[in-house]
DNA sequence: GACGAATTGGACAAGAGTGTCCAAAAGTCA
DNA sequence: TGACTTTTGGACACTCTTGTCCAATTCGTC
């Protein structure tokens, strides 16, 4: 009884995944969902119920899964760096990679973006366990880098922010580009460099 | 006979905008778009024709409207700056206030996010006039201080890249939510001093 | 094979939206 | 005033979507 069903939900939020971020809400209809998973249309109601029930689930879905990730990357921050260029770039290749370009991410935030007035409690879900939750981490971790004299600032939020900008701001930002390896790892040396450059060692930015 | 289908055209142009922008292409409807504009439906369909033409109209508007604003903030860089790190914030909250941070700006980048795909003409449109038009013209003019020796950097391309994404990386970005004076003036402030400890003398950066 | 639960597909009502048609009303200009 | 154009509002056909109902079928398990 838990078997089949399990299966054919997970179908079900899956194929509503990619249909909500490929159409919207409104654009999204329950047929095309239903011929996406495979599945008959009566079977979507049996299991979840109604087109918003089924939003919210997939919003939480990708929310928990991009919240798991991030917190995983994190996991692999340079506290304690031999070379902290190349370290940190390695860093912001894997926060890209995994959490930045991820297309579930970025499908998020444009659900969230685009969907997030008419369903305010869908903003709370993603503020408690989005990214921008673990970004408190992030300072943290560049407070004790700080500490430790690697680097040299007096904000360690206001260098969080900025560090993810910079590292950001060279990826090629058109939706549902693919980005290449290649492309990721340029992007995040120059993030990273101007950021030593600004915060670091002189001689660490040169490096790079 | 031009007088009067001037203004109504303009009345509902406007009306479109303000409701697309709201609730994006499939959402909005002809009957909100005329209530809105206070028109009768049928005057729409004389006036531009199906909800397509409509779009494309109102994106053009939002687009050249953008781009004249973006080509005047441009004509205020600082040049020949006597004190490069005032100057650079008060360029860059002219910058985000004008043209980052603009009601419609905002609006038009969320449709070219979410309908872009649909309709891949408006993409063209967008990247003919829209904001992406103009960067080399910002690469320009950091090549131009670099060359007067007021800041110290290899790749304009990539400096103004960072720049725009540092004065960024500090606004509040929660969609619709307006953003102050004095937020618009510290976020300028904070990234024009990372901007400037990485690329510019030391002393202008301490000096904010 | 037989029982019970889940699934399927088709039919259905209700609602909303698009685009067209048209006659009546309002506005424009000489 | 009179001719001409535009606007209006209502009616209409058509399509699409949601959500429900139900009988037939399939599936899992004993």
């Amino acid at each position: 009884m838990q078997r089949g069903n399990y299966n054919k939900r997970c179908a079900i939020i899956s194929a509503a995944t990619a249909v909500f971020v490929r159409d919207g809400y409104v654009g999204a209809s329950i047929d095309a969902i239903a011929e996406e998973a495979s599945v008959s249309r009566q079977t979507i109601y049996n299991q979840i119920g109604d087109k918003e029930k089924l939003f919210v689930e997939v919003v939480r879905g990708i929310n928990e899964q991009g919240s798991a990730r991030l917190i995983a990357v994190l996991a692999t921050f340079p506290d304690e760096p031999e070379d902290i260029g190349r370290e940190l770039v390695e860093f912001a290749i894997r926060l890209t990679r995994d959490c930045l370009c991820d297309e579930n991410s970025r499908a998020l935030r444009k659900l969230i973006e685009n969907e997030g007035s008419r369903y305010p409690e869908l903003f709370e879900t993603w503020k408690d366990y989005g990214p921008g939750k673990n970004w408190p981490a992030i300072s943290a971790r560049f407070a004790r880098l700080a500490r430790a004299g690697d680097i040299d600032l007096d904000d360690p939020d206001l260098a969080a922010r900025q560090f993810m900008a910079l590292i950001r701001a060279d990826l090629p930002n058109e939706p549902g580009q693919m980005v290449s390896d290649a492309e990721l790892a340029q992007a995040a040396r120059n993030g990273v460099r101007t950021f030593l450059r600004a915060y670091g060692k002189r001689e660490a930015a040169l490096a790079l």
